[in-house]
DNA sequence: GTCTATAAATTGATAGAC
DNA sequence: GTCTATCAATTTATAGAC
């Protein structure tokens, strides 16, 4: 498909591409020229775009980041029992995993060798520091074993919801019914007796 | 520390900083010249030790490879009920990524770029479907919830396991706390009531 | 918005001395 | 086991035309 029968890119559609091939190849493993190919327009052109391969990574990056803390920041995670918040953060960050994942995937391979780099690790321990403040609020309630250490629990419960994008793709099935799996190994747990 | 006053290095060495270099900066990332220089030995050195760059990566996934492998030809994970072969292969499993962490961390991050990638991909996904036929066989049991599907179960698992590298130091407390831990939020949950 | 052409720097790897 | 010197290829990015 070349210029003459396809939309000529604009920003969001070249950052949807490079988001997709950075997750396939890694950024540092894509070049300029692979990206060029995959969109089928020539180097230069995406220079039309974007000032540089750096900028992209920050703009794919920053709308991952941007879906999370609107989760924080919504009814459910604001009002009734701290456990019930959790529950609701952990449901609806499947979901954002599910509508941006490429850009999510992208934002938790990211290794702080750039500034960009660094400024998102940053805002992703923010969100951990704040979901971690729920989970402690849930224990303090009597709703979830006190005998953990809330910040260990956090990032395990992260852990697990962060590990769907090395295999979760949207058109496999709901991610309704992965959530609710996911809900019932760490918060209800998987034994019987 | 020059060569003068350091010992020479053999290629257990090298392996050690590379895998530390590459998990620091991303494989793709880090260039022969970055290797050199967090050795303190030139790039052509480097040459004296591995035939390539892809070859130190290969060495490196194929060391943790090997330590996962043994844990399920162990005793505790081919003797008893297949519950407790699970959580077994859980808890040596965070020993693994304890003892072996750099190893580990480097070959969850391989994206299968290179026929050294792919090969280190295929031997992941033959551990994983060795672990879900015994998370299949303890929900036969009854020992395990049999209302989820064995393989999403395992994924999870997994993911909670494999999302260690994103923050465990060795130093930092015993891998023993931590797999407790794991085996809290999963197997166990984390709800009170 | 896209192109060709090209610059300037960096990359993985080799040759050959010590 | 390490070095300096160097190569060929690739990389990110720019210039300027359409």
């Amino acid at each position: 498909m070349d210029a003459t029968t396809r939309r000529p890119y604009d920003l969001a559609a070249v950052l949807d591409v490079a988001a997709e091939v950075f997750n396939a190849r890694g950024y540092d493993g894509t070049s300029m020229g692979d990206l060029a190919g995959a969109l089928g327009i020539s180097k230069s052109s995406i220079y039309h775009h974007v000032p540089s391969k750096e900028a992209l990574l920050g703009l794919a990056v920053d709308r991952a980041l941007s879906a999370l803390f609107a989760v924080l920041d919504e009814p459910g995670s604001t009002d009734g029992p701290a456990r019930d918040r959790v529950e609701h953060v952990l449901r609806r960050s499947v979901e954002v995993l599910d509508r941006e994942l490429k850009f999510v995937t992208l934002l938790l391979r990211v290794r702080g060798n750039t500034a960009t780099e660094r400024d998102a690790l940053a805002r992703r321990r923010e969100f951990d520091r704040r979901v971690t403040a729920l989970v402690r609020q849930a224990m303090a309630d009597g709703d979830l074993r006190d005998d953990l250490d809330p910040a260990l629990v956090t990032r395990l419960l992260f852990g697990t919801v962060n590990s769907l994008v090395e295999w979760y793709r949207p058109d496999e099935g709901g991610a309704q019914a992965v959530a609710d799996t996911l809900v019932a190994v760490t918060l209800e747990g998987l034994e019987t007796g």
